[in-house]
DNA sequence: GTTTCCGTACTCGGATAAAGGATGTCCGAGTTTAAATGG
DNA sequence: CCATTTAAACTCGGACATCCTTTATCCGAGTACGGAAAC
């Protein structure tokens, strides 16, 4: 079980975009060259972030990328769904009613299989750590580099 | 983030096996119909359960897997573990060190980034989960299943 | 001075491709059991 | 009746083939800002 690699940029970018949120939008050109990522396969990941009404992206000369929200009412649940996808990791394809194992079961299937429900359970437990902790959280985190990316940001633009 | 099919099968044949552990070893054959399940794939997913020492395989005529332990003894964290490899889900690639985000950050980068520890105490949680029941859990959640698949199992094989 | 036009720096969305992992199949080799064979 | 051989039913491990997802790149089209040109 593998979880994508633009998870970690996201996260990223979210907490960088709530340090520069008075400095406006942030191109994507700025943003790759941020964190060394491919400018074009990031574009396609922040803009899963637009539709998720995470971020907002404005085009035009001064246009880029800032977070829609407050980052106190970003979870980290939110940036992780809106990039692998509400699905479960988990999915039961019901193998219990197959072949001879299915045969002559009847109020027994009526409920749900037990295998599935305890991994939902463990995915729910996952869930909820993910879903207490906000972006403000892992801004508040590292105060050090909260005035560093500022700094860096400074001489990035100016 | 996508979980392997074969995880449920795993699961479902080490309850199964917990069933009929006074049967003497079952036949790939007799578990890949039983679930209707490709053979030869459930055979090598089986192989992965054989090397983590969770089930015993047989040669010869009388031969078949069978549970290596009593099921108390089988965490479902050790079944999805074995399946899945030991590696946690969210590999953390440090691209905070990366581009002009990594210029001038010195003990700052020693210590170990929030977003990587928030994630890991998540995958913690569900870890937790899933360690804390075994087979023989499952086996008791569903008696009527014990008492169907021991009497569909000696229609198969009688 | 005001309006219009144009170039620049962005984003959007689709098409496409490469890489890796999960899934699925096949085959030769080894091992155990039970039946068949020979004494 | 006992020992030996043979056949059958298994597992083991490797070599492939296939499919799907992730990662990555490219390009045409649209949009906003700022300056230049026209009036």
């Amino acid at each position: 079980m593998r979880m994508g690699e633009s998870v970690e940029w996201g996260l990223h970018c979210c907490v960088t975009l709530g340090w520069l949120r008075d400095q406006g939008p942030v191109s994507i050109r700025r943003l790759a060259a941020w964190f060394d990522l491919p400018q074009e396969y990031l574009k396609k990941r922040l803009q899963a972030l637009v539709r998720a009404g995470i971020l907002t992206s404005s085009p035009g000369v001064r246009g880029g990328w800032s977070l829609a929200r407050p980052p106190e009412q970003i979870t980290v649940m939110d940036v992780v769904t809106a990039l692998e996808g509400a699905e479960e990791a988990f999915r039961c394809a019901e193998i219990r009613l197959r072949g001879e194992s299915g045969r002559g079961g009847g109020a027994e299937f009526a409920r749900p299989c037990g295998i599935a429900g305890l991994m939902r359970r463990a995915e729910l437990a996952w869930r909820r750590e993910l879903a207490a902790h906000t972006i403000a959280d892992l801004m508040e985190g590292s105060p050090a580099g909260a005035e560093r990316t500022r700094r860096n940001y400074q001489d990035m633009t100016g």
